[in-house]
DNA sequence: CGGTGAGTTGATAACTATCAAATCTCGTGG
DNA sequence: CCACGAGATTTGATAGTTATCAACTCACCG
């Protein structure tokens, strides 16, 4: 099922994206909402496990994730996996292979996407023609190092135990604020997925995921996972959680 | 010793800055030299052991290490502590306090540092009048984020020895990159750091690097260790290296 | 109905942490 | 000059955590 969608035109305008209306986001003005919108060159849509972006690629486009989960990875040459991150609504996806060149980890859809596509090659016109829309690339990039930092604590310094608590309240977390009024929310992932970020064996991730259904924290469903207390899971996983600082969407 | 001396005056003119010689940083025009130049408030220079920025704190400033290492770090409630990342000349100190607002690391110097001081408040300007700049500041954001994605890599997936072998020769080549004619080139780490960064207690920490001194690839000096064998120190961590791109120097 | 992927469990092995106690270096005060 | 103390490194013994192996259940699907 690795099969990556060709680019089919322009569905969504940027000026109506249902994305932008969100708390969440900062409102762009008039102009900068104009230039987002030329830099669109459309969009194109993957089915869970599909690659999108693959290590020691040159891709030509970045994107914005419009709808759906991805995530981040790395391998080493004997095949152990590492998920550096997840990307929701809202999160560019492949900005450090736009900037740098060439790509150093690879991406993959967890559930069906949606992402709007631009030319890397115009991320010069952002820069001279919008500062504003240049200092929000910086700030997104920060804010995805700000994310990592936290996962290397979590790595370096964790139990099993905290560690899987605060991954599953990051991630319940942001998906809240793509999805602020939804009843529940499902996380999309499986045990092999959580094993991989935590850098954890399968089994002993199960063996902790237990613990924390045990507690009445979390519930696992076949392929998904819901969040019962966030509060008690952030106690365990010592972590403040995110901020809420309105984020540009570009 | 935890004291930050005061801003001194300006002292080296960036023109005629040391660093920006190197061939590994890329050649400024210019206008973009003068604007850098205006850019620069003065110089702080701070001892071993000294915390330049906190977590939890807005500081007004943004730093470029001339000289020097330091390193950046996040604790646990109780104590625990997980080294992020170590900053060497021509690394940009306190970006992501700097974009987002508050920092949620600390950095601390390792070696006896000298800082060239820039008001945050005018990064405005900088990505306004120099588009380019502002792209640099982005590249570097990158940068930083593809290092944080290999530590990751490193402290989910690798074991102990793997760990410190990539460590160690990841921190051999970025030194060797501000110091290209050296002929012998010291770490400036104790166990301790090199501990709080792969996640290890001190005492494994110990055994582990004790096994690549009798390898012949690392000399441990009080204080300090040295690479003796940057290839295969590669191969056991299953590293790849740096690439070798000019980097910008702001 | 067989097959596949996901989740679960128990037994055992491997790795890493903790505890305790040395050694060593180095700067300081007497 | 030497004794002393602090920090860094080293080592062995033991405990705790996590990985690996093997087997099994369950839901789902062609």
């Amino acid at each position: 099922m690795n099969l990556v969608l060709p680019h089919t035109g322009r569905r969504v305008p940027c000026e109506q994206c249902p994305l932008r209306a969100l708390p969440a986001f900062r409102d762009f003005t008039p102009t900068e909402l104009r230039f987002v919108s030329g830099f669109k060159t459309g969009e194109m849509t993957a089915e869970p496990g599909a690659v999108i972006l693959s290590e020691g690629a040159h891709s030509a486009h970045l994107y914005t994730l419009l709808s759906g989960w991805a995530f981040r990875f790395k391998t080493l040459a004997d095949g152990r996996r590492q998920i550096l991150n997840y990307m929701l609504p809202g999160d560019l996806v492949g900005l450090q292979g736009s900037v740098i060149g060439e790509m150093e980890h690879s991406v993959e859809a967890l559930s069906p996407l949606v992402l709007c596509v631009f030319q890397r090659d115009r991320l010069d016109e952002l820069f001279g023609g919008h500062p504003g829309l240049g200092f929000d690339v910086t700030w997104l990039a920060a804010q995805e190092e700000r994310m990592l930092d936290n996962h290397l604590l979590s790595l370096g310094r964790r139990t099993a135990l905290e560690r899987a608590a605060y991954l599953l309240s990051f991630l319940h977390q942001r998906a809240r604020m793509v999805a602020p009024n939804a009843a529940r929310i499902e996380l999309p992932l499986t045990q092999q997925h959580v094993a991989d970020t935590l850098g954890l064996s399968i089994v002993h991730t199960n063996k902790t995921l237990r613990k924390l259904s045990n507690l009445g924290l979390v519930r696992w469903l076949g392929g998904a996972c819901e969040v019962l207390d966030l509060e008690r899971l952030m106690v365990v996983a010592d972590w403040e959680g995110l901020h809420d600082r309105k984020r540009p969407l570009i």
